[in-house]
DNA sequence: ATGAAAGCGCTAACAA
DNA sequence: TTGTTAGCGCTTTCAT
């Protein structure tokens, strides 16, 4: 025998279909009585109500079910910002589909179109490709960016202060006495790199040091910080522009043992941070922050908010550890 | 208006509701000048089929969809072990449902119940609480436990070598010349836990080092390790066994600046533990193996296999850094 | 307060 | 190869 329906539940409890349905809905104008039995019934048959089914025909096509695709859920920073989703979502009774895009626009659409195939009531994206236009025909589904801005297709959106951060971080390295400070960043496709190399141009008035794109990963970011400090005439600080550049750099400093002598700042702060030595300095995202304004601006769209693509942006913190106050030596 | 249906699609091509449906299921036997209308009146009226229809009327009630109960997405291993269960969930076309526990046992229960409710057609769990019994009326839905397994409830399980893992770990730690070695745990209601700490009973043969279990989190390992290494008789070494513990451990040992002299072995490894000063040995776990084991196994149960419960043991990695390899100094 | 009938969007079984 | 009919499990509407 198969799992048992409404119809068995009130076969059982000697009523109508239609008592147990108000009675599993919590419809008030059940005698209690009858809504006793019901309860018997439902735990003797081990009744559980069919979820598509009731979707299927209610007026109100809510799955209480939204998506969320992010670069790597194995990553520290989608991590936590899925973490924050997810409590959101908790909170009013929403489950989280999941999905990690790595580098693959494909994989970002279909994954898009595949979860709004579900019926999910909306979807966050940290977008991975270089076009959003696909969503235009995404109509009646909520949409909300983070950490990254789209292209060709405007919805809500929550990133951070990428500009003032990164001005900030190479402002910081400037009142070092730093005067070569290098820039090294990843894909600049993606308008969030462009806007942190923004903000380094602007720190630097129109004299930059070295600049570096393009580097995807700790191992590419490593041999490119190497590559740099053995130049004839290397730069004295580095500002990267995310966290596994950061690192990449940290280790290329250990290497060569620069790290007492060059200083470093990082865009994105990552776990143990503190604990290197030098400790690394960095200016911080908050992605539990963006991840709960993004969910919260999910879930007004939701509930029928229909005003114009909203921009938010959440203000970054530089944390001074070490490795960003190591003063430029005589040159 | 609303959006399309079969019926919809079927009137603009001109074509029965059937052989839309054919059409949109790749069945071959529609002729190629009907298919090409249909697809056209599909494109035209952006017409999407609704799975939830579509799967209440099936036979093979296959959502396509698993659930994933982690402790904490947000943690690295939970990370690394949810991306692994994501790329095997990919390769075969199925969604996951993510939702974290915390400690919560109430969430774990609820959790999976909404998720059953889903018809989601499978679970993986990584149980947070002390009690898996409510599983018991999960029948139809494979379930399979990873990193920790189950009480009360037997079901395939992969987790790592515990007790042998934890006693290399320790008898490294000996094999260095240390003799009182500290043992820093967390819940011992825990079977994974437990059998960590059998490990360094079985290493230790029955002269153990001081003990301290129960720890939660970061801060109450770096206050134990600070309050064990103020002992009239600190021990020489430590054994930590999961790597929030770790890292507290080595919050400690900094604090106090005994980690150069202290030794340091933890069980689980963690993102920069290379980096730190001294770079910490640990006994590896591989949590995207496990992930992998995990959901090919439970992929195997939805596809109908049938045998008995199976306890797979993935093995650990002893990686020697520098804090394992601290010599005991005379005492 | 309770129930009967219709139908949500789709696929199975069968017929043409 | 194509179409017709019934019905998946539930909620709606309307009657009682």
């Amino acid at each position: 025998m198969s799992r048992p329906t409404m119809n068995d539940v009130a076969r059982t409890a000697g009523v109508s279909l239609k008592t147990v349905s108000r009675v599993v809905n919590g419809e008030p104008t059940v005698t209690p009585d009858l809504a006793a039995r019901v309860r018997a019934a439902v735990e003797t048959l081990d009744y559980r109500p069919h979820l598509g089914a009731s979707l299927l025909r209610r007026n109100d096509r809510r799955t209480r079910m939204i998506g969320v695709l992010l670069e790597d859920v194995s990553n520290p920073f989608s991590g936590v910002l899925h973490r924050a989703i997810e409590e959101e979502a908790h909170a009013r009774g929403v489950h989280v589909l999941t999905g990690s895009l790595g580098e693959d626009e494909r994989r970002e659409r279909e994954l898009a179109r595949a979860f709004r195939q579900r019926q999910t009531d909306g979807l966050i994206i940290a977008p991975t490709g270089s076009d959003q236009t696909y969503l235009s025909r995404f109509t009646g589904t909520p949409i909300v960016f983070v950490d990254r801005q789209p292209s060709g297709f405007l919805a809500d959106t929550v990133v951070s202060t990428n500009v003032a951060g990164a001005a900030v971080a190479v402002r910081h390295l400037a009142a070092h006495g730093h005067r070569r400070i290098a820039f090294l960043g990843d894909n600049q496709r993606i308008p969030t790199a462009r806007e942190r190399f923004r903000g380094y141009l602007q720190a630097l008035g129109h004299r930059p040091g070295p600049v570096v794109h393009e580097l995807r990963g700790e191992a590419a970011a490593e041999r490119a910080t190497i590559a740099l400090l053995r130049r004839a005439d290397p730069p004295t600080a580095l500002f990267t522009s995310q966290n596994l550049i950061t690192i990449g750099a940290v280790r290329a400093l250990r290497r060569l043992d620069r790290h007492r002598s060059v200083a470093l700042v990082g865009f994105d702060d990552f776990p143990l941070a503190d604990l290197l030595e030098p400790a690394v300095t960095v200016v911080a995202q908050h992605p539990a922050r963006i991840g709960r304004v993004a969910a919260g601006a999910l879930f007004e769209r939701i509930d029928g908010h229909d005003g114009p693509p909203r921009e938010i942006r959440v203000a970054t913190t530089l944390i001074a550890r070490g490795s960003g106050e190591i003063f430029a030596t005589g040159n």
